[in-house]
DNA sequence: CGCGTAATTATGCAAGTGTATAATTTCTCC
DNA sequence: GGAGAAATTATACACTTGCATAATTACGCG
């Protein structure tokens, strides 16, 4: 009646590997990154802690992974939905329904943001992915504003094209924001007619209407 | 040469506690929550450990009374200029202009909400100084538009007037998180003209030319 | 089927954590 | 100026943390 030792099962590195990676987001989404535990991830995963050590080299490296595994969900869930379908019109107003409706809008991803936030300041490698996510995100806004203003026959200068895109960006960022910080707040598609309304407003577009294909 | 007692000065208890919040904001905004040790405080407040148990009763409570202070901090911040002079455009736009400056938009201030956000969500006694913090900004903000609107000779529906005001709230949060995040980013007042000009934009208000008292 | 290797578990360790409690110092009041 | 009380320091303790290393197991390959 010893204690056995446990039995377990052999898996591929890649299986491995996110496994402990899942595990680490939703302890830090709940606990933060100091609250990610290498003993509560393990349990987390099913695995005893030993096995981390076996596949990072550190914590601090699987956090880095497990970061930059969520910035590139986020930017995949993002630019899913209607990617180059259609006019510049309807791409734009699909980039805002995309961010501004779950999974994306959620509070477990709001709460990653903010567990990650203070590593991202310190670490130069996560400093790096942040910057990188950022750009991509803001950048592509700028395009499909632009696209959108030249296809409607109202061209911009390019200082202006900056502060519509970073305005765009903010009404977005402040809507995801507050959409996971109090889900019960709004109504389902509440933040996606507002987000359209503002960047329309914003833009001068009109983004409310079906457009054509 | 045997190791000798530390001296102290002895001081009154509102110096003592607000020391240590400050030392406790200042750990808290560098390493979250966790990272703020009681031993890492009293270090910053220049102070033994122990102290820190004769004021507060847990290091929960110490970070509860921080996290208080600080919000109040906020909101006394954003509302000091310009609180009740003028119209109810040039009130708006002081609004608009204190919530996007300096101190308010800070890497610091942004660190420390993002410290805050898990313990804000798990915490009920934090839940409930976030949610009235935020309602009484969002509030105010509504009740600023709902004026300017009447003063320019356009009221709206209430329905209209809510969602009016969550989207400038979300433009502001969102150029807030942004300034905060990626200070060096934005030109000094360019965050303020892109806020007025969205803000307006959004509620079809002129908040540009300088107004009348 | 059995051998070897890599995956996995088990155990241990030194440092850091919050908290409790005892020892000392400072300051007020008479 | 001295006694008493409160503020402050000092010390200790049980627990958790990340990491290292040894012991074992599962599985592919001959």
């Amino acid at each position: 009646m010893t204690d056995e030792r446990r039995k377990f099962k052999r898996e591929s590195a890649e299986a491995r590997k996110e496994a402990l990676i899942l595990a680490t987001l939703e302890l830090v989404a709940d606990n933060g990154v100091r609250g990610a535990t290498v003993r509560g991830i393990a349990q987390r995963a099913d695995v005893t802690q030993g096995l981390i050590r076996h596949y990072f080299s550190s914590k601090e490296e699987l956090i880095i992974a497990a970061y930059e595994h969520h910035m590139n969900q986020m930017t995949d869930l993002t630019f899913a939905p209607g990617a180059a379908a259609g006019s510049a019109r309807a791409r734009l107003r699909a980039f805002v329904d995309g961010s501004l409706t779950p999974p994306v809008v959620d509070p477990r991803a709001l709460a990653l943001w903010a567990s990650f936030l203070n590593k991202v300041q310190n670490d130069p490698q996560m400093k790096e992915t942040h910057e990188r996510t950022y750009a991509y995100f803001r950048d592509r806004l700028e395009a499909l504003i632009t696209a959108a203003l030249e296809e409607a026959g109202r061209p911009a200068p390019a200082a202006r094209l900056r502060q519509l895109a970073i305005a765009c960006n903010a009404v977005i960022d402040g809507l995801w924001l507050e959409g996971g910080a109090l889900p019960d707040a709004f109504a389902p598609g509440e933040l996606v007619e507002i987000g359209r309304h503002s960047v329309a407003a914003i833009t001068g577009l009109d983004l409310m209407q079906e457009a054509g294909t």
